[in-house]
RNA sequence: GGGUCGCUAGCUCAGCGGUAGAGCAUUCGGCUUUUAACCGACUGGUCCUGAGUUCGAAUCUCAGGCGACCCA
């Protein structure tokens, strides 16, 4: 039967139920349990054996087996699923005051998708199956559409991401996806504000678009008349907070990137940006442990974990080891000995580095080699510390190493996850360095920042020494959940609308 | 941006040049212990869109749309 088909059936049994005096879309029902509190409440009841006890649960109708006088419908809440038990006798002698045939009206006016109340006792069935043995059942909201098919599921990927609700209905290991993603972000939550940092919501609509290199969306206020841009970043904003006098905060919010997609790449995803005052990047290398062990400990029970069939350990302490030297162990090539360009070129290119020649310093050229050569080797939690200054234009330099910056980034399962640095507090520095990252994108450079004139100024105001750490939820919600693409850690990602009326031939 | 693959009934899929199919769902009939219930009967299609090749296209070719994966 075609899909308008169903729905007119459905449509039908509206009026039906309306005219037996049951409203399809109720207002309200009171539950005593939920499915997964009745399963654990009465795990030992034996098969057979029936409990005396009222309970009043709600669900929707999974999956239905009818038989002339005797129904089992599987009833799926929030929580899990438990069965009705339907039996005639037992719903006529309960409902036949208000409804004279009520199992028929059950029988025939209830589908798969139907959110129903039940009210009844609990039984076992001999079959071994917890089962709420109805007196009474009420519809609550009447579905119009058909569910996918019960035994093979909604396995279309574009449906799933389109309408994500049916994929959430049918697929339980999703909604537990997106219950993992919230305990994740709280845990992460409740051990920053244990720890003395506060949450402070910044700008999302910018004058100026800064804090990292990435292109922005750009939008438009039509009663100032300006363009503003979608932030990509928190970083100028929180740290303007620590200049203000705030000496540790924190935002977990949307960012906006106006690039590719892919399996790691969404054009908004979610980042968490901690600032502590006082602090360095080695401070932020021991909170980065800490709130991902937290994290993986209060939502897995465990920092062993597999991501797509590989054991990852996330037990502390982590894998520290500089840039350079990770280079070197990859290549051979110990780009900290050279002080001439061309010599390096020579020798990244004889180490098989390709598309370096418009690496312009030593500095970009180790980090073209460390993406080349060493990110997808990352697979257990490893720190990448001490960054090219070329690279790093928020990043204190390094209070040892000359080139250097006090960077950190932390890769698992080759990705980067999270990025940290001792900030710049320099504004004569930091000047100088958004300076030579405008002069970029002048020349044409769409990811380069701007100067933040009113950034500079609070940075001349006097900021603390800070450290500042960045980590990507979306990727850590990957890992601690086993997720091979970021779509499916993200409710609604973005995709290209269908056009259809644009198909339509003239 | 490049490559590979996919798009057929509400869902899951088969069909790969000769009348568009199956299972589930739906509809109707039967059934008081099922759990992919079962038995019987019926119904259901813009084969993603457009153009081309052909006597004939879901099938072959080209262009386009949407999506997945890989690469840059």
């Amino acid at each position: 039967m075609a899909s308008e088909d169903l729905r007119a059936t459905r449509i039908e049994k509206l009026d039906q139920l309306r005219s037996i005096g049951m409203n399809p879309f109720a207002y309200q029902w009171k539950s005593t349990h939920s499915m997964a509190e009745l399963q654990a409440k009465y795990v030992d009841l034996p098969n057979g054996e029936e409990i005396v006890v009222d309970v009043a649960v709600a669900g929707r109708i999974m999956t239905r087996r009818v038989f002339g006088k005797l129904a089992f419908f599987t009833l799926q809440d929030e929580t899990g699923t438990i069965q009705l038990y339907l039996d005639k006798n037992r719903i006529q002698e309960f409902m036949s005051d208000r409804f004279p045939e009520a199992f028929a009206n059950l029988k025939q006016l209830t589908d798969m998708g139907d959110i129903i109340g039940a009210k009844g006792t609990l039984k076992r069935t001999d079959k071994g199956e917890l089962s709420v043995y109805v007196k009474e059942f009420e519809m609550l909201t009447k579905s119009l559409l058909p569910l996918p098919d019960k035994f093979h599921g909604l396995t279309d990927i574009t449906t799933r991401y389109r309408q994500r609700y049916i994929d959430l209905i049918v697929n339980p290991e999703v909604r537990e996806t997106f219950r993992r993603r919230a305990l994740i972000t709280a845990s992460i939550r409740r051990y920053l504000d244990r720890d003395g940092f506060i949450e402070i919501e910044t700008p999302t609509l910018t004058s100026e678009a800064g804090g990292a290199d990435a292109r922005p969306f750009v939008t438009y206020h039509n009663t100032m008349d300006m363009e503003l841009y979608l932030r990509i970043a928190t970083e100028l904003h929180l740290k303007r907070l620590i200049v203000g006098g705030f000496e540790k905060v924190f935002e977990l919010g949307r960012i906006f990137r106006n690039e590719g997609i892919s399996t790691r790449h969404n054009p908004e995803f979610t980042s968490i940006e901690v600032y502590q005052a006082y602090a360095d990047y080695n401070d932020m290398m021991a909170l980065t442990e800490t709130l991902i062990t937290t994290a993986a400990t209060e939502v897995l029970g465990t920092t062993e974990i597999t991501y797509q069939e590989t054991p990852i350990s996330l037990t502390s302490p982590w894998k520290r080891i500089t840039m350079h030297d990770a280079v070197k162990d990859a290549t051979g090539v110990d780009f900290a000995t050279f002080t001439d360009l061309n010599q390096a070129i020579a020798a990244a290119k004889a180490a098989g580095i390709h598309n370096i020649d418009d690496c312009s310093s030593i500095g970009k050229l180790l980090n073209e080699a460390f993406e080349q050569k060493v990110e997808t080797t990352l697979i257990q939690p490893t720190f990448i510390t001490d960054y090219p200054v070329e690279i790093s234009p928020l990043a204190k330099p390094h209070r040892s190493k000359p080139g250097l910056t006090e960077r950190f980034e932390l890769f698992i399962v080759g990705r980067e996850t999270a990025n940290s640095f001792s900030e710049l507090t320099d504004p004569l520095d930091q000047r100088e360095r958004l300076e030579a990252q405008a002069a970029r994108k002048a020349a044409g450079d769409l990811e380069a920042q701007g100067v933040d004139e009113d950034f500079i100024t609070a940075l001349e105001y006097g900021m603390p020494p800070t450290g500042g750490l960045g980590i990507g939820i979306d990727r850590l919600v990957m890992v601690l959940t086993d997720a091979p693409s970021i779509r499916d850690v993200i409710a609604f990602p973005l995709l290209k609308s269908e056009k259809n009326e644009d198909q339509t031939p003239e």
